[in-house]
This record gives structure tokens, C-alpha cells and sequence, in this order.
DNA sequence: TAATAATCGAGACGGTACGTCGCGTCTTCTG
DNA sequence: CAGAAGACGCGACGTACCGTCTCGATTATTA
């Protein structure tokens, strides 16, 4: 989501869509009490075709202007010419539904130069305002982290595996930095961490129209590096 | 939501959206609390009491965990024990009620101790950390929060009345800062006022079960004054 | 209604709007327990303008082709420029305005020639063929004739004051003509009545397209003093 | 209405609707009943107990003193324990609901004994006497009668099916009085057969509670076949 | 002349029903 | 057996009227 660092989705991305094969984990759809699943499975196979066409059923819809509100499974199903019970059969709701296209679209990690602190951070927060802006998913995106908002389990999911991971890169930046000397040993860097990310969050999520020129990572990480107070 | 401020929206931002005025159009009547318009109104006034059971209701289903998606304005009107259409007779929906009710909870803005830009920045950073806090006012303005930006007219209203005053407050903060020589005058004092409010927007918003500890602010405020980069 | 004879409205009837004068006794409205009613009534009297005002909306409703069923109070209210509350101040409710309406556009009994009791009957009937071809009232009494069915209470009272009136009527023409020995001496003149009036009631409330042609009353007449079987 | 037929529709009837054809336009399903249309229909078919169980409720409701008017579609849902959509599924409303409930429950055609037209018109009148009388269909049928009179499409569909049938048949019996001398040859037996059935329909409807003893079907016969002059 | 009192248009009020839509489950037929 | 189709019970949507009530304004009679 938006605070989360990404990568430019114009950028290196082979393909907007959903990820080749069905590399799906969480499958809550078989019926309990079925056999042992390692032999091959009985009956007609999963058409492959499903996933996609559903994902991009709701991102169709959703660039169509229709507010995610709006966009229910009855919908969904119609648009991608695919039965309400396949869809269940899948996902145990839209949220799951969500959760899950939005996975499939976050772009990988960004490599970091590792020249210096100041550099690396720049890096991350180039790529958060990249995802930030990216056109399409952009308002897509907004859109998610809102209703997830609602949805606690998911949002918690949608936490443990997209914003924590990048925080956590955040701060191994700064703990590096503390071991060469270029940051401050006597800080909380988890908090240190959030005030490099935070002003990002605020003027993607509660300003849309806000400025987010291309320098803003630089002015943001060089002030507070050196601090607002002058300096004697 | 409340407890962020952001930028000026006379600033670079291009457009504040279709139409800068309050284009409330469902609500033809007069909105409760404002003066004797000019012409004495026809009909039965409209009851006082009606906003108040309607509120309670709200916030006492929210109490008792009910998700707010699951807070129709049918419920609404059986808990109030008042009648849909006088409902709908105020507000568009369901969002249009919650903006109202949001705006009806905000508290007052805090007194400054004017002792200096740090002490001064600490306690706004402090009201918006109770803010967030509040027992009753916290899941349901994240909730609204959440609801909010997916309809922008909503958005801009509650952008105008709530969010932009307090951004003005910082900002005139760091501006004496400036004339005093406590803030250095080299600082775009926009980006300045995002660095301090937009750690705590993420952690209310993105981490509601992190560290918002009383020292948070003073613990905010302190590093970006003096600086990550150790100091010569 | 349809079925009683009555008089055409081409014809003798002066104002098809509502009588002159307010003559109308059953006021529910009064608040029961005030004094003595001949006195001079205090506060203000009803405007006279009301009842018209109300009578003229509802027929110009049902015939700009509004269905009975959708000529809501409201509606009336509307159309007439009048406040609801006027109009339950004078009738209890939809039914009882539908009534009084009905009753002040019944035409008064017509004249009987007394030359025959064929003739007689020729004429009750061809007042009440007029009747139901009515170019206006036709519709409209055929909704309100459907309207009353399903309420008992109205029904029951437009029966004592319309219907049974010009029942009797017949059978006083069939009494005459047993006296006269123009009619059968060992017949149920009720039922003889029935025999007569009944036709025209099928042809007009079952069979709106249905052959009422001028010389419908006297054919029924005849074939019914003559009967159906082959005179020896 | 039930206990009446009129006169054929094929007569000198100018038009007997807009359109004479079948345009049920919000039933797109299969009538239920009818044979196998040529595509195999898909999707789950629609449940043979909803039928039952909507008519059943409407019955139900009816019989213990409900009025008509008070026989919401929402109150019929949830005395049969069904959804609301379900119902409209199936029937455009309330009206044609009735409409097709008042068909289900219409009893066949009697057998006619043939021995004379007397005996044969007599039966034919009894037939209808008894529809009339029939406990639970005798309120539920005036109040259906009272309905459709203000929806001409429901009415003309009930008159095609059911009253134009008998009609029918009872001019057939006319047609054979004639053949066999029984009747005379210079009347118009739609008249006729008018005078024979108009009665009973007139006491039916407008005379709820008037004589309809068991000699009322031979005593209105004999009368019409014999004349109501005095016979030289 | 002023007070009193009932009327007027207007419209808010708590309800009930409307007809539609989406939910998640189910039941059929086709591949 | 998967899959498209769609019926099912359920419940919320936003609207329309119901009949009652409360307003300010109007219009008579009574004091």
C-alpha cells in the first residue's frame, strides 16, 4: 500500500497482470474431509483462466471509475463472465479477494546502492513515492488500504507481509548506519524509521494533490539528517 | 484524518477539486446550529433532539463492536427510535451523517504555552496523540477515516474545516520558531510541519497497536530538532 | 354506483361540482367535550374553498388518468395547494373523502312517466345505462366501486343511502304493476327487480366495452315481460 | 367476476385492449405448468414449494380476517417464509399474484345433465351460486374482483380465461333451446344469456348477505323462461 | 381594541411497505 | 468433478405515504 516502498510500476514489471501459475497457498476452497492431496486430483481440474480473468474483472472495474464500495462479488462475477460459486470455491469473500489481487500486484523490492545512509534511504522513499504516483494504482491502492481498514484480519495479514518486511529494511539501513558512524547511536531507530516514512504516508494518503516532486525524498532525508535546529 | 495536518491547499496544489464551495446538496434544509436565516422557515421546525439520538446511536453501536460496515442506517434508525426518512431528511448516507459526527466530537484546539517552538510543537503533537488515543473516538475515526477517502467531496469538507486549521497552527509555530532562531531559515516549513505530524499519522493510522507512549512527542520532536546525523 | 339507476349527467344536472353550502353533518372532527353546539363556533371558520379545492383535485387526478389506487392523501393535499392536516380535519381518511365525493356527484332520481309499468322500467333503466356511460363519472365510479369493496364500513353506508333507495324505487313500479295486473301476481318482486337491474349491472361493471346501446334497457324489459319460452 | 360470464369478446366488443396478446412483460420465466420450452433452461430451477407455500400464506392470511389492502407483498413473504425477491421473481405484484392464485383455485366446469334447457341453465346458475358462496374463496374472490378492476391488463387476462369460457357454455345451452324449440328463435341469446346471469352477479357483489338460497338458481330461470307479464 | 380560539399551509415525525440489489448458499445442467 | 447459471432466504437500500404533531400566520368571535 501506499506507505509501503515499492518499485515504479512503468518501470521493470513485465506484466501488470497476476503472476503466471497458480502458485495459490491458502486454499480454504477444497471440501474438508477430502483425501490425501499429493495424488492427483479427481474430476475436472481448476480452469487457470479464473484467476486472471477475475483480477482483472475488479481492476477493470475499479479503472472504470466504479468505487470499490460498489464493486461486489454479484458484479464481479458478471463482468468476468464467471459463476458466484466459483468465486467462493476460491476466496472466502471480496476481502480475501482484495488481499490477494493487491499481493499480486505489489511490485519486488528495490535494489539499494548501499554508498551511504543517506543514499539507501533516499532509495527507499524514491521507490514509496513511485508507487505513490503510479497511475493506475494509485487510486486502486488508496481504495484498498481503505476498506482494509475495516477488515481487521486482513489488514493484519496485509501487515505481517507487505509493511513490515520493508520497515524492517528500513531499519537494518539505519542500524548500518549506526555501525559506520553516520547515525546517531543513542536513537530509537524503529522511530527514527518512521519519521523517514511518515511524511511520505501523510502527504500520499491524506493529500492526494500534494506535492510529490521527484526531489522530495532528498529534502526529507537531508533534513533530518541534520536536524531543524541550526547548527552552532 | 484528525490527527494530521497537511499542506496548504493555496499552496502548489493545482486543483482543491470540481468546485472549491460547500456544494451540499442533499441537505436543503438549514444545517442545524447556524443562525435565523433571513426568511422565517415554514413547517414544523425540525426536532433537536433527533441529531443527538441519532449520534448516541452511532457511537453506542460502535462501543459495542459492531463494525462499522455493519452499521446500516436502517440499525441506525431502530436504535435511535427514529424513523429512516428523518434520517435521510438530514443527511445523504451514511457517510454524510458520519462527517457530521465526527465534526460534532472534534474537541477544541489546545492552548499553546508559547515558551518556546519545541515546547510549542510537543503539545500539538501531544492533543493529536489523545486524540488518536480517545477511548470512544479512535476505532470510529479510523473507521471514517477509511470511509472517507473513497468519497472526495466528504474528504475536501472535513480537509477544509478540520484538517487545514491545524496544519495552519504548525506552520505558524515554525514560522516564530524562525523569528526567534530556534528553527533554521533555510527549511521549506511546509515539509518541516509533514516531518513532525507524519510519524504519528502512521503509527495511529498503519500501527494502531504500536508505541504511543506520553513521550512520544517530546521523543519526535527532540530528534528532528537536533538531527539523525551525529553531531560534530 | 353502476348498478343504481339514476339520472344522466347530461342532463337536468345544474353544477357537477359540489353542491352549494357546507350542508354536511357527519363533522367527525370536532374535539369531542366542547360546549353546546348551536352557539356561534369560535376561532376561525372553515374556509368554504377547502372542500372544492379537494373534490375538483381528486377528479382532475383520476381523470388525467391517475389509478384510484395511486390518488394518495398526500397527493391530494398537493394537487389542491391544501395541508394534509386540513383534510383529515374534516374526513377520516381516504375512504370517507371518496364517499362524500361519490355522494354530492350522485344526479337526484329521475321522473317516472307512470304510463306503464313497461315504460317505467325502461326509463329506471335507462337512467342507469346513462349512468354508466357517463363520458367522466364512468371511470371513476367504476374505481370507486372497486375501491369500497374492501371497506366494509363505506360500503355498507353508500348501500343504505345510494343503492337500496333505488332498489326500493323498482320494486314500487313492480307493486304498481301487480295492482294494475300488468305483472304477474305469484312472483318475488325482489327478485323480479333483480331480474331487471341485474344485466345491466354485468354489462357495465363486468363488460366496460359491452354493448350499451339505446335500445338495451327496453329489449331487457320486454324479453324478461314476455320470457324466453314460446308463447302456446 | 366468477359467477358471472358476459358476452363474447369476438361480438361487437370495438377493442378489447391495447393488445390482445399474452404481454405478461415481468414474467420472463416459464409459467409454471407449461411443457418443456426448447432450450434446456440453466441455472437451479425455480422451487415447486414457493407456489404452494405463497398461496397457502395469501389464503392463510385471508381467512383469518387479514383485509386485503392489508396483504403486503412483505407480509406475505414472511407468513410463507420466503424471500420478497422470490415473489417478484415469479409475479410482477401483488395484483398478478391474485390473479394467478384465483386461477389455481378455480374449480372445473360442471357437467351439464342435458335434459332440457331449464335443467341445464338451472345447473349452470347453481354452479356459479355455489363459486360464489364457497368459504373461502367468496371474500377472497370479491376482494380480487374489487383489484382488478382498476388494472385492465389483469382483467382482460382473467375475462379471456375464465369468464369468457362460461359465457360460452351458456350460450351454447341457448343455442340448443333453440334447436330443440325449448327457446324462442327471435332473441339475441347473448341477451339472454345476460338476463339469466346478471341476477346472481348483482346479488354476489353488491348484496353480500342477500338471499342465495338453493332455490335461487331454478327460481331466477323459471321466471326469465316464463315471463313476468301474465299469460292470456 | 385586544385577547382568544380555531383554521390555514407547511412540513417534521415514527412507522410500514415498496421494489431493487447484493449477500453467501444451494441446486440444476453442461463440459 | 469444475464451472456457468441462477433460484433461494435474508436484509439493507432510498422513496413514498400513512396519520399525528407542531410551527407561524390568518381570521373570526368575544371581552
Amino acid at each position: 500500500m501506499p506507505l509501503a516502498d515499492g518499485e515504479t510500476p512503468e518501470g521493470p514489471r513485465p506484466a501488470p497482470g497476476p503472476a503466471s501459475g497458480t502458485t495459490r497457498a491458502p486454499d480454504s476452497g477444497r471440501p474438508p474431509g477430502s483425501g490425501p492431496c499429493d495424488g492427483p486430483r479427481r474430476g475436472r481440474p481448476r480452469s487457470e483462466g479464473v484467476e486472471r480473468a477475475v483480477f482483472d474483472a475488479v481492476v477493470e472495474l475499479l479503472e472504470s471509475g466504479v468505487p470499490l464500495g460498489d464493486v461486489s462479488i454479484e458484479r464481479i462475477a458478471r463482468t468476468a463472465g464467471v459463476g458466484k460459486a466459483t468465486i467462493y470455491r476460491r476466496w472466502s469473500g471480496k476481502e480475501d479477494l482484495l488481499v490477494e489481487l493487491v499481493r499480486s500486484i505489489e511490485p519486488p523490492d528495490p535494489e539499494l546502492p548501499g554508498t551511504s545512509v543517506r543514499d539507501d534511504l533516499v532509495m527507499l522513499l524514491e521507490f514509496m513515492r513511485r508507487r505513490g504516483l503510479a497511475k493506475r494504482t494509485s487510486a486502486l491502492l488508496r481504495n484498498m488500504f481503505a476498506q482494509m481498514q475495516a477488515h481487521p484480519r486482513l489488514w493484519d495479514q496485509y501487515h505481517r507481509t507487505v509493511i513490515e518486511p520493508r520497515r524492517r529494511r528500513g531499519i537494518e539501513v539505519l542500524e548500518r548506519g549506526v555501525a559506520t558512524g553516520e547515525v546517531r547511536a543513542d536513537l530509537d531507530l524503529e522511530l527514527v524509521n518512521d519519521l523517514f516514512t511518515g511524511p511520505l504516508l501523510l502527504r500520499t494518503v491524506l493529500m492526494p494533490d500534494a506535492d510529490l516532486s521527484p526531489d522530495f525524498p532528498a529534502r526529507v532525508a537531508d533534513t533530518i539528517l541534520a536536524g531543524v535546529r541550526p547548527r552552532p
